[in-house]
DNA sequence: ACCTGAACACCGTTCAAGT
DNA sequence: ACCTGAACACCGTTCAAGT
């Protein structure tokens, strides 16, 4: 098992609740990965026993899914009135994408774990509310929705896993190892996959998406 | 801890290599989740001490390499001169979400662990062919590459979270409890959302980023 | 070269007990 | 109601030893 920071016990020991644990939890995993996060250990950074963290989670998961309402309060919710319905759901889009760059160790349990808590639902009914505004039907507005969560999801992670160190990966790097002539498409467009050029690849996909959207909002 | 079934020890218990390891590897996921692959485990499956498999992988995570490359063996790679560069590249990216139908505790792996070993570098040089030959050059392939990459991931990961059972979950799901009037845009896009649909909000999505590439294909 | 077995430093969770 | 502490059934990996 690798780096693990030695735990700061916290000195206050603020009575627990459970937006503190998931803040302190956050915290654990954004400095030392998701797979550091364990009940002793999170226990220890709260200066508790691990088995008291049970008294306002049922389990991990429970925990994790706060960890999830956590993330998705730096999102910026379409406000309806805020701006044209594509143009909030765009800003919506894009700051959802920001959680990835700053939380990327936690960002992957948005994209594998369900959205089933009430904060969740009011982020689904903001965006399809807006979606709604942008003149969109009920089954179209479904296929844009999915489209865009596909979208900002994946990227989210694609981006994560380009920037990130895999030191358990099999070595042998597409860096260390160049293409040459085996591989000369890939020599060819590697250059331009930079982790330098993500975000502007990130937004070429959105216009992309917002185009099509533009194009089906027009037509009714 | 849940459900795993009592492990099967191999009776042929052929000699091990890294194919034999990693088939049964992807197995276990499969039967059980990527949770309950575990070195004991994998060992006692193959009849075989866990610490036997280190003798043929460095560690856990040369292993899930292994596996990744079993799961992308089988996707259809674009073949040059079998159809237009634009169908092999869409034949290609359907065959790629079927890992995740088929392969839905494993697919992740796809998602957060990065390619890089010669079958992955062979899978790219194959993709980016394709789209070279349809025309784009290597700055507008490397957006189309991303494009269609974090689509087809998320997208797997999505529908694979929307299949899934999550026992550990906090309970309260949209399904149980209806959105009624406090979620009235959730309430009317939902039944459009269901399982059912999901290959035909693929195809949709597919279609919209097959539009875009065509223009722009055509637009050289 | 290939495998074993004991050991080390971890996990999540149950359960009975304390205050 | 909230927390502790011991216990149970697990982990990945190191290391020395066997063949």
């Amino acid at each position: 098992m690798p780096r693990r920071t030695p735990v700061r016990r916290s000195a206050a020991k603020a009575t627990l609740t459970r937006e503190a644990i998931a803040e302190a939890a956050l915290a654990l995993i954004d400095a030392d990965g998701l797979e550091a996060l364990s009940m002793r250990r999170l226990g220890t950074a709260l200066g508790v026993e691990a088995m008291a963290l049970y008294h306002h989670f049922r389990g991990k998961g429970e925990l994790l899914d706060a960890v999830m309402e956590r993330l998705l309060d730096e999102a910026e919710l379409p406000v309806r009135g805020s701006a044209p319905p594509l143009e909030r759901v765009r800003h919506f889009v894009e700051s959802y994408r920001k959680i990835a760059i700053n939380h990327p160790h936690a960002f992957i349990l948005l994209t594998y774990r369900r959205f089933n808590t009430e904060r969740t639902f009011e982020l689904y009914e903001r965006f399809l509310e807006a979606l709604a505004d942008a003149g969109f039907d009920p089954p179209l507005a479904a296929r844009f929705f999915r489209l865009l969560g596909y979208y900002v999801g994946g990227a989210g992670l694609a981006d994560i896993a380009s920037r990130a160190a895999q030191p358990d990966a099999t070595p042998v790097s597409l860096e260390k190892s160049p293409p040459g002539e085996r591989y000369p498409c890939v020599a060819a467009v590697a250059p331009h996959l930079r982790v330098r050029n993500l975000d502007a690849i990130f937004e070429f996909g959105l216009d992309v998406i917002f185009e099509a959207m533009k194009k089906a909002a027009a037509r009714r």
